[in-house]
DNA sequence: ATAGGGTTAG
C-alpha cells in the first residue's frame, strides 16, 4: 500500500506530495525532515482514493515533539506550536506558552497574538483576553486590521460586547470581516436588536456588500427576536445576491422562519434548497417541527434523513426527543431514547434531561426519578429543575422535596425553583412549609430574573420588561391591561390563581396581570395591530401557567390569534384554546 | 510560507 501525504498551503489546490510505502508516520517524517520550520497548514492523505483531511491530527502530535528538538526557537517556531495548540484541544497550553515567550523575552509578532487570542476564545477567558489586548497595544500592533478584528471577535465571544463595540468604533481600518464579527457577536450575545441595527447601518453606508457571513449574523438576530419582516427582507437579499448556494445560509433561513413562527415557510425553503442539504439542515427542520408541536412530521423527517443517507447525530436525537415531548408521544420518545446507543450515539445529559421531561409531563414522575438515579453522569441544575417542574402539576411532594434539596445544595438562586416547591406545598395546603420556603428566599436574597418579551408591529420590534413603563405608549398599554382585567373578571377569572407566586413578588400581589412582560406585549399588540391579524410574542423565559391561562382568555374575548414563543416551543392560542397538549 | 468574520442544541 502506498500512502501519499500532500502539504497544502491555505486555499491552494496544489502542494508538494510525499510518498511512502506503508506508514503514515514515515510519510510525515519525510515531509518534515530537514525542515525545522513547522508551518504545515493543511495536509491531505490520499489513501486508496480516499481523501482525508487530517490537519488537526498533525497539530496535535507533530509540532510539540519537533519543537522541543529546536535549540533556539524562532518566533515562527513559537507561532507554529501556538497555532497547533490553539486549534487543537489544548488552548490553556497555548496561553501558557505565550506567557513563557513573554517571560523569556522572546520576540512576539501579530501572529503570536492572533493564535493566543484564538485560544482565549476557546476557553472563554476574558481576563487573559484583556492581558493579550494590553500586550497588543504595548507592542504597537493595534493598527493591524486583522488582529483588530480577531480581538473584537474574541471580546464578543467571551461575552464582553462593550469592549467589542468600543474596539469597532475606534478601529482605524475596518473591513467586511470587522463588521461581520461585531454583527455576529451582538446577535449571539443577547444584543440581537443592536445586531440588526448595525446590519442596517452597514447597508446604508454602502461601503461593503453584505456577504454570506454577514447575512448569517443578521438572520441569527432575526431568529432571536422573531423579527419576521426583517428576516424576509434579508431572505430576499440572499436570493438577489445568489447567496443561497451556501448550505449554511439556507439553514439559517430555515431556522429564521421557524423561530418566527412560520414552520410552513421554513419547510418550503428546506424542501427547495438548490444546494446539497447538510446534517444541520435536517436537524434544524426537525427542531422546527418539534418547537411547533408537530411531533409526527418531526419523526417522519427523522426517518427520511436515514433514507437520504444522512446519519443522525446527537442533535438529531435531541430534536426528535424534543418533538415527542411537545406532542406527548411518550412511547415513541422512549423507543427513540433506547435505540440511541445501538445507532452509535451515546445519550448525553441533554438527552437524559429530555426523557426526564417526557416522563415527568406524562405524570410518570417516579420513573423519571429512576432515570435520574441511573444515569451515568452527575445530574446538573437543569435536570433537577426538569424533574421538579411536573411535581407541581401532579402534586408529588416527596420527589419535589428531593429535587429542591438538591437544587439548594447546588446553590441555585433561581426564584422559579423556590416558587415551584412552594406551589407544591400550597396545593397540599401545607402553609407552614410555604412560609418556610418564602423565608429561605428572603434570607438567600434570591435573584429575580427580569423577564422580557418582544412583539413585532409593522417591522418595528418592541421590547417589554416585567413592569416596564419605558415604552412611549405605556399609558395606553396599561389602560388596555385594565380593560382586559375587567373583561376577564366577567369570565370568572380570579387574579392570583398562582397566588403563592404573587405573594413572593410583593408588589405584584393584586396586579399580577399588569406586570408580566408577555402580557404587556399582548396588550400592545391589541392596541397596535388591526383586527384579524395574528399577534406574535417572543418571550425569553418559559411561559408560566398563569400567563398561559390568561392569554387563552384574551384570545377568546378579543377573538384574536395569539402566538407566544417561549424558550422551548410555540403556543398558538386561538378562540380560547391552545395548540399545545402540555402545559406549565 | 503562516492570521480575522459563519447555521442546529431540554
Amino acid at each position: 500500500m502506498t500512502i501519499s501525504v500532500t502539504k497544502f498551503v491555505k486555499n491552494c489546490h496544489f502542494g508538494i506530495t510525499f510518498q511512502s510505502s506503508g506508514h503514515f508516520d514515515s510519510a510525515i517524517n519525510l515531509m518534515t525532515t530537514g525542515n525545522h520550520h513547522i508551518y504545515i497548514y493543511k495536509i491531505r492523505v490520499r489513501l486508496n482514493n480516499l481523501n482525508l483531511c487530517i490537519n488537526h491530527i498533525v497539530h496535535l502530535t507533530l509540532p510539540h515533539s519537533l519543537f522541543l528538538q529546536i535549540d533556539t526557537p524562532s518566533t515562527n517556531d513559537f507561532n507554529a506550536i501556538l497555532r497547533g495548540l490553539a486549534s487543537s484541544y489544548q488552548p490553556a497550553a497555548a496561553i501558557s506558552w505565550f506567557h513563557r515567550m513573554l517571560r523569556g523575552s522572546h520576540k512576539i509578532d501579530a501572529l503570536t497574538c492572533s493564535f493566543v487570542l484564538k485560544a482565549c476564545a476557546r476557553i472563554l477567558a476574558r481576563p487573559q483576553t484583556l492581558q493579550v489586548h494590553s500586550q497588543v497595544v504595548r507592542t504597537g500592533f493595534a493598527a493591524d486590521a486583522l488582529l483588530g478584528t480577531t480581538l473584537l471577535d474574541v471580546y464578543a465571544k467571551v461575552g464582553d460586547l462593550g469592549s467589542a463595540r468600543k474596539l469597532f468604533d475606534e478601529m482605524p481600518v475596518r473591513d467586511i470581516a470587522s463588521w461581520n464579527a461585531l454583527i455576529a457577536g451582538l446577535a449571539q450575545g443577547n444584543f440581537a436588536s443592536e445586531a440588526l441595527e448595525l446590519f442596517k447601518r452597514m447597508r446604508e453606508e454602502g461601503l461593503f456588500r453584505p456577504n454570506e457571513v454577514t447575512v448569517l449574523g443578521a438572520l441569527s438576530a432575526c431568529s432571536h427576536l422573531g423579527a419576521l419582516k426583517e428576516g424576509e427582507k434579508i431572505h430576499q437579499y440572499i436570493r438577489d445576491e445568489k447567496l443561497d448556494m451556501n448550505v449554511i445560509v439556507c439553514n439559517a433561513v430555515i431556522d429564521m422562519y421557524a423561530k418566527c413562527g412560520f414552520v410552513d415557510k421554513a419547510f418550503v425553503v428546506f424542501d427547495s434548497v438548490k444546494c446539497k442539504k447538510s446534517l444541520v439542515s435536517w436537524n434544524t427542520m426537525i427542531m422546527a417541527f418539534a418547537m411547533h408541536g408537530d411531533g409526527s412530521k418531526a419523526l417522519e423527517l427523522f426517518e427520511q434523513m436515514g433514507q437520504a443517507d444522512v446519519k443522525p447525530d446527537k442533535v438529531s436525537y435531541l430534536a426528535a426527543l424534543c418533538a415527542c415531548n411537545h406532542a406527548g408521544l411518550v412511547d415513541d420518545g422512549m423507543r427513540l431514547f433506547n435505540s440511541m446507543a445501538e445507532n452509535g450515539v451515546n445519550p448525553n445529559k441533554k438527552h437524559y434531561g429530555s426523557v426526564v421531561d417526557l416522563l415527568g409531563r406524562a405524570g410518570r414522575i417516579q420513573e423519571a426519578y429512576d432515570i435520574v438515579k441511573s444515569m451515568p453522569m452527575v445530574p446538573d441544575v437543569v435536570l433537577w429543575q426538569t424533574l421538579l417542574g411536573p411535581c407541581h402539576i401532579y402534586g408529588n411532594v416527596e420527589i419535589a422535596e428531593i429535587a429542591s434539596r438538591k437544587l439548594v445544595e447546588m446553590g441555585s438562586n433561581n426564584c422559579g425553583d423556590f416558587v415551584l416547591l412552594s406551589n407544591v406545598y400550597a396545593t397540599h395546603e401545607r402553609w407552614k412549609d410555604v412560609v418556610r420556603v418564602r423565608d429561605i428566599m428572603k434570607n438567600r436574597d434570591v435573584r429575580k430574573v427580569p423577564g422580557f418579551s418582544y412583539v413585532e408591529v409593522d417591522g418595528a420590534i418592541n421590547k417589554f420588561f416585567t413592569g416596564d413603563k419605558s415604552h412611549e405608549k405605556w399609558r395606553e398599554i396599561y389602560d388596555k391591561l385594565d380593560e382586559i382585567r375587567f373583561k376577564i373578571k366577567e369570565f370568572g377569572y380570579v387574579a392570583g390563581t398562582n397566588y403563592v407566586l404573587h405573594d413572593i413578588g410583593e408588589e405584584e400581589k393584586e396586579n399580577a396581570l399588569c406586570y408580566h412582560s408577555e402580557k404587556l406585549a399582548v396588550a400592545f399588540g391589541l392596541i397596535s395591530t388591526s383586527e384579524g391579524t395574528s399577534i406574535q410574542v417572543f418571550k425569553n423565559l418559559r411561559i408560566c401557567g398563569d400567563c398561559h391561562f390568561v392569554i387563552k382568555l384574551i384570545s377568546k374575548i378579543y377573538n384574536r390569534e395569539i402566538i407566544v414563543r417561549d424558550r422551548v416551543r410555540f403556543h398558538k392560542f386561538d378562540e380560547g384554546s391552545c395548540s399545545c397538549k402540555d402545559y406549565w
